[in-house]
DNA sequence: CTGTATCCTTGTTGATACTG
DNA sequence: CAGTATCAACAAGGATACAG
């Protein structure tokens, strides 16, 4: 909430958390979007390493399901703004709950993958990979 | 809560929900665990269409986050029972909140998606695909 | 600045057949 | 009964180059 740029990593640290909203960006847009609509380059410095490509298909999705506007301001240069709409706002609840669920559980659930991989790798070996 | 067999949609009904918890059967595992632990062909014939390949990679991936429990009964005939862990019902709030999600807003975000496809499908032309 | 067009790699899901 | 082994089909994600 104080650094203008480039920080992330609350839902879903590459993609390792069960919980999921829609495809691999959807969770970081809607957190953004929800304290303030934002144009697109200022949602893909926010995000970091998301090609333009990539985060265009993933507004696409949340402006067909809905969940998103989009209003275009013509330029030269032009900017495009992303904001949510209510039905958009409706999605929060589960994307806070799988930000607390991950700062609860996912260190448990690391250390319960550890214990599995090292139990069942090879079983009289020691050394992994 | 009546029906022994075959009944099943509450999450992600064919995957057209936004919020994912795991895999595409993920969900139904731990709902159903969550009443009583199952045998893998209970488990198997209460989710309906799916392969034992593809119900066993669940199970196995479940089963090394730590979310559920694998106990084999030798036979013959030989059951595996599977159960739910502390750290698995830490997910059924999840479970609930996207099944809350789909009953009160699905139907929003099929509604927008259906007016986003007829506006931008070919503008001036009627017929869908 | 805000995308679109290709191409490519990887992961997920499933059908089918077979095994202890 | 409870899986495993293969093979196939497809979608997601990304690198790169280019366009309005």
């Amino acid at each position: 909430m104080t650094d203008p740029d480039a920080r992330f990593d609350p839902v879903c640290p590459s993609g390792i958390a069960p919980i999921r909203i829609g495809d691999r960006w959807t969770a970081m847009v809607i957190s953004l979007l929800a304290e303030e609509p934002l144009r697109f380059s200022a949602i893909r410095a926010r995000i970091g390493p998301v090609t333009a490509k990539v985060l265009t298909a993933a507004l696409r999705n949340l402006e067909r399901d809905g969940f998103v506007t989009r209003s275009e301001h013509p330029g030269p240069p032009r900017s495009v703004h992303y904001g949510l709409t209510g039905l958009g706002r409706t999605l929060l609840p589960a994307v806070a709950l799988a930000v607390t669920w991950a700062h609860d559980h996912l260190g448990a659930m690391l250390d319960a993958q550890e214990a599995y991989d090292r139990e069942h790798a090879r079983p009289g070996r020691t050394e992994p990979r």
